[in-house]
DNA sequence: TCCATATTTGGTTATTTTGCCATATGTTCA
DNA sequence: TGAACATATGGCAAAATAACCAAATATGGA
């Protein structure tokens, strides 16, 4: 792995790791039906606000949400909306461990 | 979100996590091209034996990869292909920040 | 202008992750 | 059996993350 490959693959863990957070994965999820400002997001998670602020920072500086500023409120929306049709291979990882579980308990 | 939204989260961002480090993802990604042995890994990445062999028990562990044990050498491969069919997205992601980043200091 | 509301930022502490070293385990072959 | 090789594990220190509280900032309305 040469010099330009690991900036690449810093560069690719980097966004991986702002959607691995229970937290900012669901936020991630949620915005893929549409934009939503952070009092709806502050309604649902049980968490500070700070906390959620900082979550969506993380979100956007990975370059996954943006903003927009209306009024007293802050909207966020998905920028590249791909981010979330891979979630079908996250969850068939999950469904291959659980059955690979249950096949040992039984 | 209720107590089985948390774990499912909690569980999908486990996967995400597993892949959310620079020589993790790499590995990850040379397997899409069939297993390869730890020996392998370690040729080309630049770390520690021990290194290695911790961030392959994490893919595992994730469900990622599966182990086969032959002879010496221990062979690791993907379990779930679909893995790396999103890294087009990631990099969806990575070009458009590099866009805004460009705009910016013309 | 002053207030209430919405969100962000700074600071702090607890927890997790990472990477190295030394050591242990398992396998082949002489 | 014992040497040599391939990999895994335990322990530890450094770095990164997460969550909370308090305080700062920004906006619209009285």
């Amino acid at each position: 792995m040469n010099e330009k490959d690991k900036l690449l693959y810093d560069a690719k863990a980097k966004v991986l790791k702002a959607l691995a957070h229970p937290t900012r994965l669901w936020m991630a999820e949620q915005l893929a039906c549409g934009e939503r400002c952070v009092c709806e997001f502050a309604d649902a998670v049980e968490a500070d606000f700070s906390t959620i602020s900082k979550h969506l920072a993380v979100l956007k500086q990975a370059g996954i949400v943006e903003v927009d500023k209306r009024g007293k409120q802050v909207y966020y929306r998905l920028k590249v909306p791909c981010i979330l049709t891979f979630m079908n291979c996250v969850e068939a990882v999950i469904e291959s461990q659980i059955k690979a579980h249950s096949a040992l308990i039984k």
